[in-house]
DNA sequence: TCCTTTGTTGGACAGTCTGTCCAGGAACTG
DNA sequence: CAGTTCCTGGACAGACTGTCCAACAAAGGA
């Protein structure tokens, strides 16, 4: 590939990176992006439609890296996916906030899980049956990853990818469990 | 309150949730709603600064509404707040969806949900410490809620709040426990 | 009912951002 | 060095935003 067009995109993302953690990404205009990227507007639409495929491209990318990086580190069981990810997220700590981050715009979720989080910290003051099928399973697991993950990253990734791991396996061995010793 | 207020209100309420549900929020101009709603789009600005300011009064709305349904129905032990949520979710179905929706806009998070989503289904397919704080907890928890009533939306909410709450107590009871059973 | 208050309306406005096009100049490749 | 490919600024029409105003319509109390 020619050295500009690189030079080019690379510098691209880096800026899109760069005022998604800051404007967030409806924020952020195509004109802000080429003037940190200190490219030319018209140049901008010679590589990518508009802003979306630009960071498609960029999902993509970590797409890659995370498949492959997790291609080295195999793990039979379920929840083996845990560290790996949490590693990789360290590694591209940028790329993750500002794609994943609860910071502005991503979520229109963000309301609506705050009104949650109230009720459940309320209740974990306090605390069987089989008809699940594995969509759910896979739905209820991934988003309490992708929540912890988010948490983690948006404090500062301070804890361990290790210790993470640790405490989304202990979560995910049984929610209830974990809180009955509080009280009752 | 003034009856025209009320009305001109409640349109835009509706032809906001009515547009995202199709082009979702961002792709949602304020002539559109305007238009849908049959007011002035100068009408508009003397009740809302912009298009945010109409969504963040929809989400109070809901706010208001779903704590007070809650108040109704006390449980007091943690995953109380299951049951109440999904059942006031399917009462204003629409509203959820549009705001909650895995649809268009709301969540960039989609992308990289779907590469984690097919990890986590091929190692589904075979697999104690406690580190945990009381933060990552409730973020685990309600970033699960949210991804097993967002699948839930979008499928049409078919199963009754009933068996979705159930559904998640399972799972919420132990993941690991749950699956070991299929192979290993 | 009448009158005052309050809402609604279309139109006009400047400003911002978008996406497209082009022609001159720069950088790369062989 | 030559030919190809890329970058660039500038200009363009089009869409949307947020503000303002003057005319009109509806509300609700006296």
């Amino acid at each position: 590939m020619d050295r500009r067009v690189a030079r080019t995109r690379s510098a691209l993302h880096a800026a899109l990176i760069e005022l998604m953690l800051t404007r967030g990404y409806d924020g952020t205009t195509v004109e802000e992006i080429c003037r940190v990227a200190k490219v030319g507007r018209s140049t901008f639409y010679t590589h990518y439609a508009d802003k979306d495929a630009l960071k498609r491209d960029g999902l993509a990318s970590i797409g890659r890296s995370l498949r492959q990086s997790r291609h080295e580190t195999v793990r039979d069981d379920a929840l083996g996916f845990v560290l790996p990810m949490l590693r990789h997220a360290r590694e591209h700590v940028d790329h993750y906030r500002a794609l994943a981050g609860g910071h502005g715009g991503s979520m229109a979720l963000a309301s609506i899980r705050e009104i949650l989080a109230g009720i459940v910290r309320q209740e974990m003051r306090s605390s069987r049956r089989r008809t699940v099928s594995a969509d759910v399973a896979v739905n209820y697991l991934v988003g309490a990853f992708m929540a912890v993950l988010t948490w983690w990253l948006d404090r500062g990734a301070i804890e361990s990818p290790e210790q993470m791991a640790d405490a989304f396996r202990d979560l995910s061995a049984g929610y209830a469990a974990m809180h009955r010793p509080t009280r009752n």
